[in-house]
DNA sequence: TACTTCATTGAATCCTTAC
DNA sequence: TGTAAGGATTCAATGAAGT
C-alpha cells in the first residue's frame, strides 16, 4: 500500500492526475475553503468505481445485486467524503451534485459525518432530455447539496451578490439554467462530446460567486474536463483539480490555459452591509452631524427620542442606544436604530443612516 | 405487545385514528394500489424567528414533528416504510415528500428496502416563505419521491393525462404550485391554521391523477387534515387514512364528508398561465453572453457602464441594476435597461435585449 | 364599485462580534 | 465558554380597510 506524503505546499491552480482519495491524502488538514464534488452517479459506473482491492465493480441489474451495488457505492462515497472533510477548513463548505440514483445516499452520509446542510438546491434544466418512452416524468433536474463542515462553521455566503444576480429579489433554492451545449461543450478529436456529463459554466458561476470570495481555494475531486477550474479562473478564485482519467486531465489543462483570468476590479460584487465597518452612533454626534439635545423621530413622526452628548438617547422612558430605545418605544424584540430613527432637515424627515453613510464616505477618502 | 388482528375487509374511505404502524399491521399484505406519505420532517428549529418587521414566525413546533436525532428518525422511518411496503400491492407504488432535513434518509431506506425510484419530483413553491435573515437561499421547494415496490412492478402512470395537463408537452419532474392558503387552508376554532403543514390539493391532484386509476385504493399513513382523502374523493379514488391526532381526525372527516364525490370539474382551476419567463440580467452574465468587466453603451455610445460578476453594473458614479444605472446616467426616474443598454459586437451596437431573447429561446427549446 | 393601501402569513435547522 | 450588544433582514398572496 502506498504511503501518502503530506505536502506543505498546496498545488494551487493545478490539475492532478490520479485517484482522488489517494491525492487528497497528500493534502494537509483544514486547507481549502470550498469543495465542489460531482461524483459518479452510480448510473453508468463506467469503470470509475473500484473496490478497495482495486477490482472493478461490474454493472448490476437485478434487485439483489442492486443492493450490493449500493453497498459498494456507499463505501466509495464514505471514502471520498471523509478525505474531503479532513482537507476542508473548519469554516469551509462543500457542494455536491447528483440525481436520485445517488444523492440520497450522499446526503445521508454527509449528515451522519457531521456536515450541516445549509440548502439543497435544484438545478432546473431549461432544456432537459425528454423521457423518450413516456414511462415517467421528464427527468428535468439535478440536486445539489450545500453543507458546512460543522453546524457552527461561519461559511462564506454572498447574499447581496445573489440578490443582485436575481434582479433584486432573494435567490431561491431552485436555479433554472440550460444544460451544457453548443460552443461550451468540449469535443473530443472525433467530434463527439468529450465528457458525458460536462456541467454548464453558469452552474459553477453561481456556486462560486455565492459561496467563495476572490482568492479563496476551491477543491474539485472529480474534475472531469475542468469546468470548476475554468470558472474559478474567470472569477479570480484558486482551484485544485483531481481527475483519474488522463484524457480529461489533458483537456482540462488546455481549456483552463486558454482562459484569461478575470481582473480584480471586474470581480467586485455587491457587498453585504454586514461587511461594512461599524460606526457607533456617538461618532455622528462627535462629528457634529447631530447635536446633543436634537430630537429623533420615527418615520411617521409620532415617536421621538432625544440625543445626548455621549451618543445615547432618551425616549419612551428609556435611555440607551438608538437600537435599544427604538425597540423599547415599539415594544419590539429588536430594532435597527439607523433605519428607524430620522432627523428633521429642511422640513422633511431623513433616516439617520444617511449620516452614517456620510461618515463612511469620509473614512474612504482618508 | 399488542397482537395485530389482520382484517380481511379493507376500511375503505375511512379515517382511522391511531399510530400508523400499528394500524397498518391490521391490514393484509398486497392490498393497496398507492401510498402517499407525508411523514414528520423532524425539523430541528432553534429559538424564535422574527421577520424584518419584527412579527413572529409561527413555526412548526408540534410534538409530532420532534422525533429526535438521526438514529431515532431512521428507526421511525424504517418502521413505517416496512409496514407500508408489506401492505402495498406488488405492482403498487409509493410517494413520499420531505425536505433536506429528512428526505435523504427516507430515500436511502427506500432504496435499501428494494423500492425502485421512478422519479424524484420537485415541488417548486411559487410563493415560499423568504429567508428573513439573509443567510441562505430561500428554501423554495420540497422533494417528492415516486418509487415502485419492485424494479419490475408494472405501476400505473397516466402519461397522456400528464401531457395534457401540461399544455401538450411532457410533464417534467419539477412542478410549480402555490402553497396552501386562502379558503383552502383549514382553520381551527380560533381562526388560526388548523395544521401547520397542510399540503395544497393541487399537489395531490397531480399525484393521484398521474399514478392511479379511478377506483384504486390510496393509503395515507400520515393523513393530517385529509388532503389526500379530499382529492381522492374528488377524483373518484378510494382512500384509507391513518392519523394519530384526534383533532386532525375530526377535521379530516368533516372535510371529506362535505365533498361531493367525483366532482372533478371544481379542481380544473390550476391550469398555468404561460407568460414570458422573467430573466434576471445576471443570467446573461452567468451564461457567458456578457463577461464581468465588459462595457455597456447607450444607443448613441456616449453613456457607458461596466458589468460586474453578480449582474450589477457601475456607471455615472452609481452601482446597481441595469435599470437603476440606466436611469441614473440619464437623470431619468426610470429606465428599461434591456433596451437602453447595448453591447459592441462586430463593431456595431446591439441592445442587450437580444441576449435575453437568446436565453428565452434556449428555455423554449425544451 | 373600483382601486389603493396596509396588515397578515407561510415545513425555517435564519446574525455577528466583543468582552 | 457564555452573555451582551450592535444592527441586519422578506416575497407572494390574501383579505380587510380605506378612498
Amino acid at each position: 500500500m502506498r504511503v501518502a506524503l503530506v505536502s506543505t505546499v498546496l498545488p494551487i491552480n493545478q490539475v492532478l492526475h490520479g485517484n482522488c482519495v489517494e491525492i487528497m491524502q497528500t493534502l494537509p488538514d483544514n486547507s481549502v475553503d470550498l469543495i465542489f464534488a460531482d461524483p459518479p452517479y452510480n448510473l453508468q459506473l463506467g469503470g470509475e468505481l473500484h473496490r478497495p482491492d482495486n477490482s472493478r465493480v461490474d454493472a448490476v441489474d437485478n434487485d439483489w445485486d442492486q443492493i450490493g451495488g449500493f453497498d459498494e457505492y456507499d463505501l466509495f462515497t464514505c471514502g471520498w467524503l471523509e478525505e474531503a472533510r479532513r482537507v476542508l477548513k473548519e469554516d469551509g463548505a462543500l457542494w455536491t451534485i447528483g440525481s436520485y440514483h445517488n444523492i440520497f445516499r450522499v446526503g445521508t452520509f454527509l449528515q451522519d459525518m457531521g456536515f450541516w446542510v445549509l440548502n439543497d438546491v435544484i438545478w432546473r434544466k431549461s432544456n432537459p432530455m425528454p423521457n423518450f418512452k413516456g414511462t415517467r416524468f421528464t427527468n428535468a433536474h439535478e440536486t445539489l447539496i450545500w453543507a458546512a463542515k460543522h453546524k457552527t462553521s461561519k461559511v462564506t455566503f454572498n447574499y447581496a451578490a445573489m440578490k443582485s444576480l436575481n434582479d433584486g429579489v432573494q435567490m431561491r433554492s431552485d436555479w433554472t439554467l440550460p444544460i451544457c451545449s453548443g460552443g461550451e461543450r468540449l469535443k473530443a478529436g472525433d467530434g463527439r462530446k468529450a465528457h458525458p456529463t460536462q456541467k454548464p459554466e453558469s452552474l459553477l458561476h453561481r456556486v462560486l460567486l455565492s459561496t467563495t470570495h476572490p482568492g479563496q481555494i476551491v477543491l474539485d475531486p472529480f474534475f472531469g474536463t475542468g469546468t470548476t477550474g475554468a470558472v474559478a479562473r474567470k472569477l479570480g478564485r484558486k482551484f485544485i483539480g483531481i481527475e483519474a482519467d488522463a484524457d480529461y486531465v489533458t483537456l482540462a489543462r488546455q481549456r483552463i490555459e486558454a482562459i484569461s483570468p478575470g481582473d480584480a476590479s471586474a470581480l467586485q460584487v455587491t457587498a453585504s452591509k454586514r461587511s461594512l465597518p461599524r460606526i457607533p452612533f456617538g461618532n455622528v454626534v462627535e462629528a457634529g452631524l447631530i447635536k446633543p439635545g436634537d430630537t429623533l423621530f420615527c418615520a411617521q413622526g409620532r415617536r421621538t427620542a432625544r440625543v445626548r452628548a455621549d451618543g445615547s438617547v432618551t425616549g419612551g422612558g428609556e435611555t440607551g442606544s438608538i437600537h435599544q430605545v427604538g425597540a423599547a418605544v415599539q415594544g419590539a424584540p429588536s430594532c435597527n436604530g439607523w433605519t428607524f430613527w430620522h432627523i428633521r432637515r429642511n422640513g422633511t424627515l431623513m433616516p439617520i443612516d444617511v449620516l452614517r453613510s456620510r461618515i463612511r464616505a469620509e473614512m474612504e477618502e482618508a
